[in-house]
DNA sequence: ATAAACTATAAAGTATACTTTAAGGTCAAG
DNA sequence: CTTGACCTTAAAGTATACTTTATAGTTTAT
């Protein structure tokens, strides 16, 4: 498919994808090029890049997506570290769920402050 | 206090703690001046970073910080405004619990699968 | 066949949140 | 009374993740 469908599909913009695409997280299970040198995706690139948005968004950088990425050709070291990784992300998500609830702790008490202090004036 | 006393009670740098001044999230409850024009800063300012890097690390930028801590000053409108953004800000955490677990659990697949290929291959 | 809509690249620009640098003033200790 | 550790400012630099711009080639529709 060419870029565009895929932007429509994944929620994201050409450039975004190319850009992806430079920082190496787009591989040739991904893409590739055809007579006319326009970009040709994979239905895998589609997965691939809900995958990369979901991740990110809970604190990824693009360049611990790439180094997590390398799955199914690395050498034993290399998924040793993307292992060491993968765990280390999971402890962070877990400081980060409790880091969340404290702080939705700390804002409710912040709103109900704010809406007693409507009541006064209002 | 001091800045680098600040610094060292909020594990921030001086650099920090001036460029947040400088972007208008410390108020005259947290700095003054002494005669030499060195920073004096109050208890409260030791809090008050607290706060920020609390909320700022579940997703806060400084200005939606800055436009929540318009407290005790703000007209009923002020006021009212920081409530509907305190509200969002609170279904936002919600859904960002709710994307942390989502991706833990993909997280969670992966790691299993790397673990099953590092046995493969060892 | 020509205009609109798409594709490509490289390079510059933007936003956020700092950090670093440069140049200088102040203060405490020996 | 000077040395070293602090303080000051303004401005430039950095990292991340894009977006925008400029320039140009390709495809699709009428």
């Amino acid at each position: 498919m060419k870029i565009h469908v895929l932007a429509q599909k994944t929620g994201l913009t050409p450039p975004t994808i190319r850009y992806y695409e430079k920082e190496g997280l787009l591989t040739i299970r991904h893409v590739v090029r055809g007579e006319n040198n326009y970009r040709d995706y994979t239905e895998e690139a589609v997965e691939h890049l809900q995958f990369i948005k979901r991740v990110q968004k809970v604190g990824f950088t693009l360049m611990e997506i790439k180094a997590v990425m390398e799955e199914k050709k690395g050498s034993k070291l290399e998924i040793s570290r993307s292992i060491e990784l993968l765990r280390e992300k999971m402890i962070e998500m877990d400081s980060r769920k409790l880091e969340l609830e404290q702080a939705q702790a700390l804002l409710s008490r912040m709103l109900a402050n704010k809406r007693a202090l409507l009541k006064e004036k209002g």
